[in-house]
DNA sequence: TAAAAAATGTTGCAATTGCAACATACAACT
DNA sequence: AGTTGTATGTTGCAATTGCAACATTTTTTA
């Protein structure tokens, strides 16, 4: 079930897709999505997995956001407006395109479900905000031991549940929370030892309190 | 002229505020906004000036955004989601209040200029998407001194200036950048000292490349 | 299944940083 | 104008961190 179009009928979705006179692509792995599309766009996935990845003067490259099926992206959504940025994929991928511009065109005023898709655009972006304003309250903690807390505090609220599985390897988290690996590992380590966390593998189990 | 109603005549600003039931507050300087209002709305600051505060479990406080005229906040818009959240006047602080569920009724689906408001909203909300992407990317950086080059840079690029002019103190700076301020003060000394930069006062003037 | 690649764990050490404790400058208030 | 409060500048020092260089394990790929 694609979010951006909840409590949308399958009926109505075919009258939507032709409606905004969508497109699906499908993308091989480790392709190059918005050198193709230069317009205003917003792309769903619908199977597959991307990146979009921020290269900047020195060459860096750094992980703007996973995009997994489901998720959104677009030069009107999401920090593509920075040139410096590209969506990747990183498996065999399939995207729905929709043109920003038909999005907005009044003739489409008349659908109820015209309405829905727009609140569902709206919410999707909102949630994508939430989401920046957590990596921000983890990224301005000063200590890693404070970043990996607050993260475990983060997740645990949302899924409420002290067993932590992580989403993905300790290496990516330590990119997530922009400390060294190594030191982040010597840090779960010492959590550990000081008896405030157990763990196996990706899965954490929180202790205190 | 607020951002939310660009493109709109007055004219039918005038219809649209009726047709989506809002309504203007006014608030004195210090008021917690947010515990008044408890419903899904979206403010509009139309005069004034105030901040979402966080307030985490040991009490620390973070400034999550600051809100000055024409910005929006709202339950479904920026990081009020968790409720630990607070809309603060800093002055006293005039806001126009609209009900969320009244922006995505389908009865309004007629106007024209609804549609530019929806998506006036829709690109507002990109741009939020944009500067927690920008803040994101500084705070990622490792070193004080690549986090003040990197802010520098993003200041310098979209004004299209070498010249920087601090928008806030140094104390926020460093609050922004989530370093302590007295060490990123030493650095902004060398960074004189080694010719990068000068600076008078909250005037900072690019030498490198 | 063997080989290659990626992820994880560990540790010493030097660099960077936060913190504390100041002095001084600037601003706001009465 | 004088007092109070906040912003800024400075510096020593201890704590934290990044980095490099490994060993080991796990995963992927040919």
């Amino acid at each position: 079930m694609i979010r951006l179009f909840n409590k949308i009928s399958v009926k109505e979705q075919a009258k939507l897709l032709k409606l905004l006179e969508t497109s699906i692509l499908n993308f091989k792995k480790d392709t190059i999505i918005l050198s193709t599309i230069k317009e205003n766009i917003i792309g769903v996935i619908l199977e597959g997995y991307a990146q979009i990845i921020r290269t900047d003067y020195n060459g860096n490259r750094t992980i703007i956001e996973e995009l997994e099926e489901n998720d959104i992206f677009g030069s009107s959504i999401s920090s593509l407006s920075s040139n410096e940025c590209q969506v990747i994929t990183k498996e065999d991928t399939k995207v729905l395109i929709i043109d920003y511009d038909r999005i907005i065109e009044s003739k489409n005023n008349t659908y109820p479900y015209y309405n829905q898709f727009i609140k569902n655009l709206l919410e999707i972006t909102t949630n994508i905000i939430d989401e920046k304003n957590e990596r921000i309250e983890i990224l301005t903690k000063k200590t890693i031991r404070d970043k990996l807390l607050e993260y475990f505090n983060i997740y645990s609220k949302k899924h409420g549940t002290r067993i932590i599985y992580l989403p993905f390897s300790f290496t990516d988290l330590a990119d997530y929370l922009a400390v060294d690996r190594s030191a982040m590992s010597r840090e779960l380590k010492y959590l550990k030892e000081e008896g405030f966390i157990n763990s196996k593998g990706r899965r954490i189990t929180l202790l205190y309190r």
